[in-house]
DNA sequence: AATCTCACG
DNA sequence: ACGTACGTGAGATTA
């Protein structure tokens, strides 16, 4: 039997949309709703394989308004501006994809896929209907069923699912709707009758004029009876209304067989829209003679006539002659094959890794690598002393768009030069990267961000290289015996656990968690979460007074904590020194902070007098065992995200009060609470410093209540007074909001930019948290430009010092060194002194020092 | 692979 | 009516 797939385009688009978070391209044209769609279409053309296939549009008759046409259509649908500039290119795409597109003025896609179904019925064809909408439901029969694409899977309702799920047969669904109505399809019901009612009396007498002809029928209430009495009229026409016609003129059957993919369009406008992962997918890219390709003929580097030469590592000095080299390699059993290319020419070499010492010596500076700080300890290994490198691609791309997941060189081609490219060996890839980096340079120049590039990213990346081969020591010994405890201590509270729930399971697994304590001890229903009940701590918190059992699971959560990600997962990746060398990634985070991996050493515990423990062994290169002694230097910014805000609202009272040196929350509870500094209480200045913080990450009055127990409408007063008091600090918030709405980006002190495409989303939820976004990423960015500056010119007076210290960890807003013990209040001076004056503000930059022999006392 | 929970600034 | 503060990474469980 031939098949029939019949798509309503508007439906699935309309998924797409709200479903997955915004996507944008270079151009800030919004694109996840056509990703979202395509992957929709593919996945079912690969299930199916059809053979007509057809995408469906609404197409409402033209009005006359005011309004434009389109600003009508997008109106009146409620469909978002960032929808409708979507459309031309959905439909396009369902034409590369082989689907034939329809779109009749006058009718809608419902129409559309009635018509085709009964065509389908009427030539014996089975009819798969694709949509999100319940409304096609009504079309079902023994050869028509609707694919109903809901969040997460799509169900296939046939005849016997439908009637299954409604107790009705699908012929009579459209008298369910004339009496329950639809709102969002104008179509009125019967007042004050709903889904439940409407089934129920559908189900009884099957069509509306059943209904009517049986209200007196035992099974119909007074009061429902009343209700179709008055709205009898509505019902009949509401029929009429939802009834799906099936005679739009469309063309036949023969007319819409499914043709396959057209490639080269397809990959034309993926490129656009920058759908990188699609074209790899339907490897979109094989076919060579792309006019994608054609449009750009100047732009074709001689790539494919460059031929590779084979070279010894000392000719590849002299082979290169060019101001850029990019390179790439390999390295295997200490054998190393490394490809460059200045533009002119391509050269490979394999060697002995230390081979390769005085290419890297004479070029270094020239360099143009993907992975700068890989090749600072390739050349640590092979003892050369590598010069600053010249450019590092990756790091150009992620200070162009900080909040990009990937700087795949397909990517950024797509992005950057708006070319598909695969390249799939390393001869292939050089002229791809200095194509790269000099359309980078220019967009950085362009975005005022090429010295916070050149001048921060690129050298911090040798000194975070510096921290991974210095390494944090630890004490190993201290760490396995604080386990051990650890470990009698769980295995106490587990036993006590079990004992007070009557029966043992899993403490670890949520699921069964929530079971016992909701179920079987029948706590309160605090029901959380879409999988269950919420068993964090802030919940079990509540229900500590009640019984036992509940502090007793929040301590083995604690110490759990501490046993499997601490004291164990530390042991683990330790080296055989005793010391651990955690990974600081330069292109995570969105902001521009720096993020720590294998293992994270900035999350180390603190908060918890127990888990502040942990930092005890956290202690100074050899300071047991060395006969020089040892010691750790601390230093952290004391409130540097106040006061950036302080200098960037340019607040006079906040301003002066970091001037002074006052205790800013202490400030502002008096300020807040207005009550005399001398009056303020703890808790006050407990509350202030909720407020404070709150500001920093845009606060709302819900959760600030939360955070300080206070009510909903008390922390709606406390944000209301705090912003009176503060008046530029409220200027501030409102203007940058503004300003990234109008400019789709905010930026920091230091130009480093992040783009907010959910500040246009059509979702208000979204569209609240790129508020909040745009609020505090200059903040906490600006503080993480200047800490970066900070640890460049620590590293540097530290080497020009000529002392035995070493910068070993970041944490945000603290630098620790690892020191001989003979030069430490030098190196303390040094480091208070870079941190505090990395750049001028309109109030000082303070930190705070200390030096001990272990993290726990020097902190 | 996704979810939940929890550690940090 | 709903969800609710910014930025991260890791371990355990579950699907």
């Amino acid at each position: 039997m031939k098949k029939l797939l019949i798509i309503d385009g508007n439906s699935i688009l309309n998924r797409a949309y709200f479903g997955i978070r915004p996507l944008t391209n270079k151009d800030g044209l919004h694109t996840h709703a056509v990703y979202g769609m395509t992957n929709i279409l593919l996945r079912h053309l690969e299930a199916s394989h059809p053979d007509y296939a057809a995408v469906a549009f609404d197409l409402p008759a033209p009005t006359f308004r005011h309004k434009t046409y389109e600003g009508y259509k997008s109106n009146r649908h409620g469909m978002p501006e960032e929808l409708a500039e979507q459309l031309p290119y959905a439909k396009e795409c369902c034409a590369h994809l082989g689907f034939t597109v329809l779109a009749r003025e006058g009718w809608e896609a419902d129409d559309i896929l009635g018509t085709y179904a009964r065509m389908a019925k009427e030539e014996g064809i089975e009819c798969s209907i694709l949509t999100g909408d319940r409304d096609s439901l009504q079309l079902i029969d023994d050869t028509t069923h609707v694919l109903l694409a809901t969040t997460g899977e799509t169900v296939t309702m046939d005849r016997a699912a439908f009637t299954a799920k409604y107790g009705i047969p699908p012929e009579d669904f459209v008298d369910v709707k004339a009496l329950m109505g639809d709102s969002s399809d104008c179509i009125p019901g019967v007042a004050g009758i709903g889904e439940k009612t409407a089934l129920k009396l559908i189900a009884a007498h099957h069509t509306l004029e059943g209904v009517y002809d049986n209200l007196n029928s035992p099974d119909i209430t007074k009061s429902v009876r009343s209700k179709l009495e008055a709205g009898k009229d509505s019902a009949y026409l509401s029929r009429d209304l939802a009834r799906i016609r099936t005679d739009a003129p469309v063309p036949p059957l023969s007319e819409i067989t499914y043709t396959g993919f057209d490639q080269s369009s397809l990959l034309n406008l993926f490129t656009k829209l920058e759908f990188s992962a699609l074209i790899k997918r339907l490897d979109l890219t094989a076919d060579t003679s792309s006019p994608a390709a054609e449009e750009s003929p100047a732009d074709q580097s001689a790539a494919p006539e460059i031929s590779i030469l084979e070279v010894t590592p000392d000719a590849l000095t002299d082979s290169l002659k060019g101001s850029r080299i990019a390179i790439q390699y390999e390295i295997e059993d200490s054998i190393l094959t490394l490809t460059a290319s200045d533009g002119s020419s391509i050269c490979i070499a394999t060697a002995e890794k230390s081979a390769f010492a005085p290419f890297f010596t004479a070029c270094g500076n020239r360099i143009l690598t993907d992975d700068s700080k890989a090749l600072y300890a390739l050349c640590d290994e092979i003892g050369v002393p590598l010069p600053l490198v010249g450019d590092d691609l990756t790091l150009a791309a992620y200070v162009r768009d900080p909040a990009d997941n990937s700087y795949a060189l397909d990517k950024l081609s797509l992005s950057l030069l708006g070319k598909a490219a695969a390249p799939d060996s390393d001869a292939e890839k050089l002229p791809l990267m200095l194509n790269l980096m000099d359309a980078l340079d220019a967009e950085l120049k362009e975005q005022n961000a090429y010295d916070l590039y050149r001048n921060i990213e690129l050298p911090l990346a040798r000194v975070l290289r510096d921290m991974e081969r210095e390494g944090f020591h630890v004490d190993l010994d201290g760490i396995k015996a604080f386990g051990e405890q650890l470990a009698v201590m769980i295995a106490q509270l587990e036993e006590e656990i079990y004992d007070l729930a009557g029966c043992t399971f899993n403490i670890n697994s949520p699921k069964q968690l929530g079971e016992i304590l909701f179920v079987k001890l029948a706590f309160p229903g605090f029901k959380k979460t879409k999988t269950g009940y919420s068993t964090s701590a802030e919940i079990l918190e509540k229900l500590a007074p009640y019984h036992p059992i509940i502090r007793k699971i929040l301590d083995y959560r604690q110490y759990s904590k501490l046993k499997s990600t601490y004291t164990d997962g530390l042991i683990k990746v330790a080296d055989e020194k005793g010391v651990i060398h955690s990974s600081f990634n330069q292109t995570i985070t969105a902001t521009g902070r720096l993020s720590s991996t294998e293992p994270n050493l900035q999350n180390i515990p603190v908060r918890t007098e127990l888990g502040r423990e942990m930092r005890r062994f956290f202690i100074a290169g050899n300071a047991t065992t060395s006969a020089e002694s040892r010691v750790l230097v601390d230093a952290d910014y004391s409130q540097i995200e106040l006061r950036l805000l302080a200098h960037i609202s340019g607040d006079p009272t906040m301003i002066e009060a970091f001037k002074r040196g006052d205790d800013i929350h202490t400030i502002t509870a008096s300020q807040v609470f207005d009550v005399p500094i001398e009056e303020v209480t703890s808790e006050l200045r407990k509350r202030a410093k909720a407020v404070n913080f709150g500001i920093v990450y845009g606060i709302g009055d819900f959760s600030l209540a939360q955070d300080i127990k206070v009510t909903k409408a008390e922390a709606a007063r406390y944000i209301e007074s705090y912003l009176a008091k503060y008046p530029k600090v409220a200027a501030y918030l409102h203007d940058v909001v503004a300003d990234a709405k109008r400019d789709g980006y905010v930026t920091t002190l230091f130009g480093r930019r992040r783009y907010i495409p959910e500040l246009s989303s059509g979702k208000k939820q979204l569209a609240a948290f790129g508020e909040r976004v745009a609020m505090n990423s200059p903040i906490q960015g600006t503080a993480a430009d200047i800490i970066k500056l900070a640890m460049i010119n620590v590293a540097r007076a530290l080497r020009e010092a000529n002392l035995d210290a070493k910068l070993i960890l970041q944490v945000h807003d603290e630098l620790i060194l690892d020191s001989a013990a003979s030069c430490a209040a030098e190196a303390a001076s040094i480091l208070r002194r870079e941190m505090e004056n990395v750049i001028a503000l309109s109030l000082p930059l303070t930190v705070d020092v200390q030096i001990a022999s272990t993290w726990y006392d020097a902190h």
